[in-house]
DNA sequence: TGAATAGTGTCTATTAGACAATATGGC
DNA sequence: GCCATATTGTCTAATAGACACTATTCA
């Protein structure tokens, strides 16, 4: 139960060492996208990469970190979580969610505190005007490789690490893969996105699956425009491809059936 | 980033409010079994079950409650989990799971408290004892739909309504199955064991699929016993069948292949 | 023999998986 | 006509899904 007093009727939390802090920390990823060449329609190269953070303070001073804060008392770690991402993305209506908390005795040489880590999913067309407005400053995007080669503060390569392997897992089985595109998108750039997250992922009738399989084809559906005909794109080809769009229908998974 | 001082160098955490506690509190789950009459050999009734505590002081004194306990500086939070555990029911090497963190201000009316929620999933067998023990006080088993029904303490009912989704989720898509079933089971246990804690599950060629679907047979394999024979087992019915036992492989579901 | 669980046969429709083939349209 | 992406055809094997049927053994 709840107790730190056993047998005293009444509570003082001031007998007790408390924790020093609660903060919540942010695995930002966003999927860059390049073109390859101007030469001819191609699909265009995409990258998985995190938000970091340089230090410019004791501890870890000049290293590079998690974006995060302190939680206050006043409010959820959870909504906490989110202002950090408003402050450091200055975008609202992010996907973002929770997934561990790390509490290692002297993971902060700070004294004893708590980190919740969230990861969040941004969509690169809103990391746009950001980039722009301090591309010099101390915070960068990293590839997800690289930034796991690095010597991060605190115990946040193990953080990023986690967060990896909880969205790989989540790409596949959930349809968070929406956040990382447009609106409407083409399989092509689905298929795209999937790979980049999970590399190993390979599907060679992928199309089909998705949008003639009984199970599955109810999680994305044709765009269509005002006039109910198909709507393409032929961005990345000279065949136009058809525009997909992710329903509201979330698949249900068992290795049971 | 982790700092509460933004322009000084001497980090001092007594300048700002902090957290007054970081329990941990675990939703212990259970299957029990009861016999239906002693007439014939048949499937025992199974139900799902939730361990609660009932509170001896402020606050919520007298109500229900998730058992739990403050976490130390020199221990992680999943430790202090599993130390908890390890008082409430006797046994180590439990199934036990980290799922989400409750930081609702004014959740517990000591202060700044921020809950850390854990699931266990405990074999009834590991409990009888404890049961025998301690029957008549103040820790008891609840069936599920009970206890959500019950006026827990502090923001409990929420809790225990989380972990119960994700438990029903982790059922179907992980093989936790496993943790409340003897070594060595039935295919009618397993199948019993899966509709226990979700009721809506239903497959009709449940026997087939799990043992001759080349994609699914692997996650089970025949129990044998020193000869090689196949071991069976004709504690629910006269017709002997055969057990089988978990393997070690971990399936990978995608709703994309 | 009937009760209660265990397991197989059978049939149709759908899906998986692998490749080949064709479609489109700018360069 | 070539290139790069988009999409369909085709064939075999495996799986899904529904039900009927047989097997086992004790009371």
């Amino acid at each position: 139960m709840n107790d730190p007093v056993e047998h005293e009727h009444n509570y003082t939390s001031a007998k007790y060492r408390t924790p020093d802090g609660a903060p919540a920390d942010i695995v930002i990823f966003t999927i860059t996208s390049t073109d390859r060449h101007a030469a001819m329609k191609s699909l265009p190269l995409r990258e998985l990469q995190i938000l970091l953070i340089q230090r410019k303070q004791w501890p870890y001073e000049g290293q590079w970190a998690l974006p995060g804060g302190f939680s206050k008392e006043s409010e959820t770690i959870h909504d906490s979580a989110k202002r950090e991402l408003m402050e450091e993305t200055g975008i609202a209506d992010v996907h973002i969610e929770y997934f561990n908390v790390y509490s290692t005795p002297g993971r902060d040489p700070r004294g004893w505190i708590i980190s919740h880590a969230y990861f969040a999913l941004v969509n690169e067309a809103f990391l746009e005007k950001r980039k722009a407005a301090d591309d010099a400053a101390d915070v960068r995007l990293f590839p997800i490789e690289e930034a796991l080669s690095m010597d991060l503060a605190f115990d946040h390569r193990v953080i990023v690490q986690d967060a990896l392997a909880q969205i790989r897992m989540k790409m596949l089985t959930t349809t968070i893969a929406k956040q990382f595109l447009p609106e409407e998108f083409t399989i092509s750039e689905l298929y795209q996105v999937i790979q980049t997250v999970v590399p190993e992922f390979e599907e060679r009738n992928f199309i089909r699956k998705i949008t003639s399989t009984q199970s599955r084809k109810g999680i994305i559906e044709e765009a269509k425009d005002h006039s109910g005909q198909p709507k393409m794109s032929n961005r990345y080809s000279q065949r136009a491809a058809q525009l997909y769009r992710f329903t509201d229908i979330v698949p249900q998974l068992s290795i049971y059936s």
